[in-house]
RNA sequence: GGCUGGAUGGCAGAGUGGUUAUGCAGCGGACUGCAACUCCGUGUACGCCGGUUCGAUUCCGACUCCAGCCUCCA
């Protein structure tokens, strides 16, 4: 697959879009912030997570070799308080919460990024970039052990933010520490209080602060100066700012080129969060939830967006998937791929790949490319009826389309009977009603046949007749959460 | 108060200086025994006020409202 420079991406830093052009070409280098874990994932997280992945997919897509880092957070003072409020210890719970997110996340389909380093298997490097800090004044011992950085030594601080530090009215919402030189100084080395998990530094035993980790894992995995640095929306500042900060003076060198935030996800137009009571964990929906309405949720909107999580809005998507896959069912979608035979690629020619390419190139504009795909539906279902050769043709197109996006990958009978496992009658049981159905409508008893139909309608099982023989899908009657 | 980003048809959600987004829902027609699926057709949408322009939802300015960040947060 070629490769060329038309990719438009919009940069926090600079607030537009930009034409991409990695440092090395053909190659591109993306850490993404994860996750402090301490907790399940929520929907925000799915947010970003999806959100990484799709750009992932459609770089590689794209024929770039990508390396994807997304670091893992496992020791900070909310899991030191959950750690102790369990009465577990820290690796117990941060290695529960890993498994938890690994889970969740593939079947979200996301796809593991290449490296997750933890934070506490990089405290030499920390500790290595600290020292740097330090010797070049940019940070300072304190007498209780802390070690900060120097904001004020550092002329970049606020570019991301396009804030000005001296505009700034630092400890306005915080108290002032005394320690602290200035009020706008962060942590980097927190001293340990007894007892705590730590680690033997030159300034006494303690823990790295959030930030300068993120600063020595993203050096580590992908170098000084890589591509795209990505992360959720409240991250902007201070975590990214900070990060900067840190990494440009230590290395004396950019730090990152393009930077790129996700859109917020909100419930019924609030943050989510739990103070407010809106907080959902991704398993909590996928309980009651096809995982790839889900993401279809997510996918729907631009990254960039923000997307109100409601009730009506998993129901509105379901059905927009299904129209994709009542557009594949019935097809047969193994066999050569338009990837793998260059004889069956040529037989799609309607520009629709085209089109999905110039909405993904511009910024990863993906509720656009989707259009796209609902207009190769349209025209798949077209040519069903009359060249069904061509039908299929399209049908592997939107298939392949599709997987970039992480979508339209289940057999379509099994998504549209909705996951068996919720069915109110067994898929043997409906069979035989169907059966039962036809013999009806042969002996033109449409009465019963009506009947039978209407009362497996009553269950969610919705009978579609088509020149093949009946089918079914399952439309769950209500969906919560 | 400072900084960012928004305000699009019933809902969701792209985009554009003059021409169809797309999906869901609705309406009319076709297909069907009747439906479902599908197809065809169908909506005088662009917060408010000025300005630029032959023409603005799209550019500029003011205003109103909303959200996020300014403290840990994806």
């Amino acid at each position: 697959m070629k490769v060329s420079t038309d990719m438009q991406i919009y940069n926090t830093l600079t607030r537009r879009k930009e034409p991409f052009t990695p440092l090395e070409p053909g190659k591109v280098r993306l850490y993404v912030c994860g996750m402090t874990v301490y907790d399940l994932c929520h929907l925000g997280h799915a947010r970003v997570m999806v959100a990484f992945d799709v750009i992932t997919r459609y770089l590689r897509h794209r024929g770039y070799e990508v390396t994807y880092v997304r670091n893992i957070t496992d020791i900070d003072d909310k899991i030191l308080r959950r750690a102790e409020e369990n009465g577990e210890n820290i690796a117990s719970l941060t290695e529960r919460m890993i498994d938890a997110m690994h889970e969740d996340e593939a079947r979200l389909f996301v796809l593991p990024p290449d490296h997750e380093p933890r934070a506490t298997a990089h405290v030499g490097e920390i500790l290595a970039m600290i020292e740097t800090l330090i010797d070049k004044g940019y940070a300072y011992g304190a007498d209780n052990g802390d070690v900060y950085y120097r904001v004020r030594k550092f002329a970049g601080y606020g570019k991301l933010n396009n804030r000005d530090p001296d505009e700034m009215r630092a400890g306005a919402r915080v108290e002032v520490d005394e320690h602290k030189e200035d009020p706008l100084d962060f942590v980097l080395w927190k001293a340990a209080k007894p007892g705590e998990e730590s680690w033997t530094s030159p300034w006494g035993s303690g823990r790295p602060g959030w930030h300068i980790e993120c600063s020595a894992m993203s050096t580590r995995c992908l170098g000084e100066t890589f591509d795209i640095h990505g992360g959720g929306p409240d991250l902007t500042f201070p975590h990214h700012e900070n990060e900067i900060a840190q990494s440009e003076a230590a290395t004396g060198k950019p730090y990152v080129n393009t930077w790129m935030h996700a859109g917020a996800l909100r419930v019924n137009q609030d943050k989510m969060s739990k103070s407010l009571g809106n907080f959902f964990t991704i398993r909590e929906v996928l309980e009651h939830h096809d995982p790839e309405v889900v993401r279809y949720l997510l996918v729907a909107s631009h990254y960039r967006s923000p997307i109100n999580y409601a009730p009506e809005s998993l129901a509105e998507a379901r059905r927009s998937l299904e129209r994709f896959y009542n557009a594949l069912d019935g097809l047969d979608l193994e066999g050569p791929t338009p990837d793998s035979g260059a004889a069956v690629a040529s037989e799609v020619d309607s520009g629709f790949d085209e089109r999905f390419t110039a909405a993904m190139d511009d910024d990863f504009n993906t509720p656009e490319a989707l259009a796209v795909l609902f207009d190769l539906a349209r025209e798949l279902n077209r040519a069903r009826k009359e060249t069904p050769d061509q039908a299929r043709s399209l049908a592997l197109e939107l298939k392949r389309l599709g997987s970039v996006l992480g979508l339209l990958q289940q057999a379509p009978s099994g998504f549209l009977k909705g996951g068996a496992s919720e069915l109110p009658l067994s898929e043997t049981e409906i069979q035989e009603r169907i059966e039962e159905r036809a013999m009806a409508k042969q002996a033109k008893d449409f009465a019963r046949a009506d009947a039978i139909r209407d009362e497996l309608a009553a269950l969610g099982i919705i009978l579609k007749d088509a020149r093949e023989g009946t089918t079914w899908v399952f439309e769950k009657p209500e969906r919560e959460l």
